[in-house]
DNA sequence: AATCTCTGTGGCAATTTCGCGGTAAGTTTC
DNA sequence: GAAACTTACCGCGAAATTGCCACAGAGATT
């Protein structure tokens, strides 16, 4: 996870830097997103109200945008709706807490994902780490299985690494984040115990497995004494099994 | 453990050997894999792309293929979903280190395993004995009869090596496992003894196999005092008897 | 510098598997 | 019938595997 999380970082550090476009009527938010970001190496861009956005958006190219919902005038969700029909650009929506709403709109809208302020800063580098991840090959488009594996009232969204509480994004960690996204490839299937050491880049010797699968047990399973989705299988690994309807 | 080991290791120095096809653009790494895996006793088939692959595969039989992801044209990405719709064969992925993405994909498009560049030969040919011992009961084309063989209201899933009670798994112990599927390989053959102990890594002498037998029929067996289907031939062995009808 | 989060490690308990000894029960042979 | 085999199977203990807590160290954040 170590070597996962900096070889990340570096293949944004490395080749051209990304560029991303932050779409807030708050100065100081605004300004601290993009010293955090600029600090990470990407290259930053903002925008105080939609017109703004938009002006930078004809003049420029972007890998990204992030936008705040709230704001005077033309509304992010109204931007967003617009730029969807227009651009084909990853974004990543930034709503108020306990505005249900708004999230659930912006998904409509095509958001890519949406982070709830107040947030993290590492959170929102996670995010964008792994839209731009997943949007490589965004050419193609959907027509694919059913993206969404569910554990009882949570779900896990494959394809954006996301655990969600109904429509509220459950934390994870990278560790934790890499093996929801193997188990995911091949729900059902046992996977060995090297095959997952390995993901997770620790010794098969250890208990850094164990600890792990038991840390992720705590947040997908009703109760962790008795796993129902991630289980065990004796001698050969662990396996996830999602509910059978899906 | 071991002696599935020393068994595994014996299967493959004797009987004919396995058939491993290489799929690699790197002709250094691909005839080091050659040469390595011939030193352990299998018979191995180069290709340098895809489009080579696909012409040894339509002239001769395999038993496990070696691909890399990256090649260039197509992909071996590509080649492997190709593959999965029209042969059932064994396939361990070539993964580049750091590309969790790829190791994620052929999880997806099912490959058996995977293996990170740069990795030792001798994992190489460890991970191959246990695909090839795993997929034994796949190897042999179509037209087979249903791979369900059952027991009243049980049945045993060979080629998946499952007992399904409805649609429910049972689970079985490694040794049990062993055992399920040496007989039902041959339904309704008499094993002997020595043949049995051999699979189940027991000495002859001891009465290893007699409590596996036991433990086993309690597992598939209606009324386990009176055997239906795991039956003992005096004096020369045990045998599965499935339902007549199947 | 102080704090927080994430992670692996070491250790110990709990669980599971497995083989052996011993004994009962059944079968064959004489 | 009785001896000689062969199989059924209960407990027990050893070994392997997994569950899980407490702790320390590394990085990131403030």
């Amino acid at each position: 996870m170590r070597g996962e999380n900096a070889n990340t970082q570096s293949a944004e550090a490395a080749a051209e830097a990304r560029h991303i476009l932050v779409v807030d009527d708050d100065d100081r938010l605004r300004n601290l997103i993009a010293r955090y970001l600029g600090d990470k190496g990407y290259r930053v861009t903002g925008a105080k109200d939609a017109a703004n956005a938009r002006a930078k958006l004809a003049g420029m190219a972007f890998d990204l945008i992030v936008v705040d919902v709230m704001m005077p005038g033309e509304s992010g969700l109204e931007l967003t709706r617009a730029l969807r029909d227009t651009l084909d650009l990853p974004i990543l929506m930034l709503t108020a807490m306990g505005e249900p709403d708004d999230r659930i709109a912006g998904l409509e809208a095509g958001v890519d994902d949406y982070l709830t302020k107040p947030f993290e800063p590492r959170e929102l580098v996670l995010r964008i780490a792994t839209i731009l991840r997943r949007a490589q090959p965004r050419a193609q488009d959907g027509s694919q299985a059913a993206p969404l594996l569910r554990f009882g009232s949570l779900s896990f969204d494959r394809g954006r690494d996301l655990l969600l509480n109904g429509d509220a994004p459950v934390r994870l960690t990278t560790a934790e984040t890499s093996l929801l996204r193997i188990f995911g490839a091949a729900p059902g299937r046992t996977l060995g115990r090297d095959a997952l050491c390995r993901e997770i880049g620790a010794e098969p010797t250890g208990r850094a497995l164990d600890v792990q699968i038991i840390r992720l047990r705590r947040k997908i399973e009703t109760n962790p004494k008795e796993p129902r989705y991630l289980v065990t299988v004796w001698g050969e690994g662990y396996a996830l099994r999602p509910d059978p309807d899906g």
